[in-house]
RNA sequence: GCGGGCGUAGCUCAGUUGGUUAGAGCGCCAGAUUGUGGAUCUGGAUGUCGUGGGUUCGAUUCCCAUCGCUCGCCCCA
């Protein structure tokens, strides 16, 4: 702690990528209200209890990644690692639950102790989408397209591929985990020590194995897509169906397994290979036990979340910065009346910089680097005839314009 | 959590086969221009050579540890 560094896996958003942020969050907030997705804040940090539940007892997320400790009351308290559950657990709490359907948008950072990468913070920042009490597939398609229109306008769609799979309901993934099991378990001495540890905890998570070993007995492993339920088949195929109504492109990915426990049948991912080892860009999947796990009424939900650092690092476009107009005072006599100037214009809209200190030449470099549109200059000659000189810093044409009619003369900048 | 690479000015990087004053470009500051920015020219300031320890007459250079970044594994957004 000798040096003054960061705490790892953390940094700073200054001024421009601050702004790229925003153009993020901005561009998603706005197209998630075109869908009646309206924005929420819970807070950053839960009762650790709220995570355990929801998220299983078997996820990395919670068994090794949470940032945990005990506050001043002896509560159990936990930086949140991702955002569904703390909305799960604000439906309970506010008794939302009356009000279904219910269509939130979040954007906030959240919490998780891993290695840090390139796409890979410990502090980092999700935008999501939660449509809660719509059990029809329409629901699955419409946080789909929601999440596609958004890459598309930040501009990173095409860079990205859809990956689609249905975990099935109930029925069908106990089925299948039972036939799973038994056929990983005739291979037992081939898989790798981490597919050996998940066979007992997450079989399905075997599934998903990068172990080339596990990939070779997992290609003959009986398909899940043999075990779903009519019903869960038939959800899916409409999910499907509506996807390619509009012309949305995915593929079909039977390995596609969440890491977290809380899903069931749709489960997609949009990707690229753009980002090196940190491939999802948004991702997310039906829930519809989450908010009964955690002891409230059984209410359907389907949502995603996507990083926002990783869809930065993707994303061309940015937030330009304001362009201010610049107030030059000349001598200190001017100063006053610039001070009295530079604070009518911003009550009126405007949006000016004040530089604090400088002669005109200096003040001049601080308005082209602040890129102002124009200049307003005070000097002694413009204060004894009522005036101040506007320069356009563009053309570099200059106008004379008494005090009384600036706000009016600058309008357009407004 | 495991393995590889890297760490020199605000930024991008050169350099030192261990030896006195560590460099460039960009940026920054000042001047040419005491009432005019962007271009140009001139000058200037920068650094505990990531940190701590060891070897050595001497370490930015070699060794160890540590921190950070990075790539892969893992995990995921």
């Amino acid at each position: 702690m000798a040096s003054l560094q960061p705490v790892r896996g953390t940094h700073d958003l200054l001024p421009d990528e601050g702004r790229k942020h925003r153009h993020i969050a901005d561009t998603a907030r706005g197209l998630a209200a075109r869908y009646g997705y309206e924005e929420v804040a819970t807070p950053i940090f839960e009762f650790t209890e709220v995570f355990k539940r929801t998220l299983g007892d078997t996820s990395d997320v919670v068994t090794k990644e949470m940032y945990t400790f005990e506050d001043r009351s002896g509560d159990l308290i936990t930086l949140r690692p991702e955002g569904t559950a703390g909305i799960a657990r604000a439906v309970i709490s506010g008794g939302l639950g009356q009000n279904l359907p219910l269509k939130f948008f979040y954007y906030g950072p959240m919490f998780r102790h891993e290695r840090p990468q390139k796409g890979r913070l410990r502090q980092f920042h999700q935008i999501g989408v939660e449509l809660l009490g719509v059990a029809a597939p329409l629901g699955d398609i419409e946080v789909i397209a929601l999440g596609a229109h958004i890459l598309d306008s930040l501009g990173i769609l095409g860079r990205c591929k859809l990956e689609l799979n249905t975990l099935g309901d109930v029925e069908s993934r106990v089925a299948y985990r039972d036939v799973l099991v038994k056929y990983l378990s005739g291979h037992v001495d081939s898989l790798s020590e981490d597919s050996r540890e998940r066979l007992n905890r997450n079989p399905l998570r075997v599934l998903d194995s990068k172990d080339e070993g596990d990939k070779r007995i997992v290609a003959d492993a009986p398909a899940f897509g043999d075990y779903l339920t009519e019903a869960a088949r038939d959800f899916f195929a409409r999910v499907t169906d509506g996807l390619d109504a509009l012309g949305i492109r995915y593929e079909l990915n039977p390995r596609l397994v969440r890491g977290l426990d809380y899903y069931c049948h749709t489960a997609f991912e949009f990707t690229t290979d753009a980002l090196g080892a940190q491939g999802t860009v948004l991702a997310g999947g039906r829930y519809d036990g989450l908010i009964e796990t955690m002891g409230g009424p059984a209410t359907a939900g389907v949502g995603w979340a996507a990083g926002v650092e990783r869809l930065a690092m993707l994303a061309e476009g940015t937030q330009a910065p304001v362009r201010p107009i610049a107030v030059i005072p000349i001598g200190g006599a001017a100063e006053a009346a610039a001070l009295k100037l530079t604070f009518d214009l911003r009550q009126a809209g405007f949006s000016i910089d004040l530089g604090f200190s400088g002669n005109l030449s200096r003040r001049m470099k601080r308005a082209n680097k602040l890129d102002a549109v124009c200049a307003i200059i005070l000097g002694e000659d413009e204060i004894a005839k009522g005036v101040a000189t506007i320069r356009d810093m563009a053309s570099g044409e200059q106008t004379t314009v008494p005090l009384g009619e600036i706000a009016a003369h600058l309008a357009r900048h407004r």
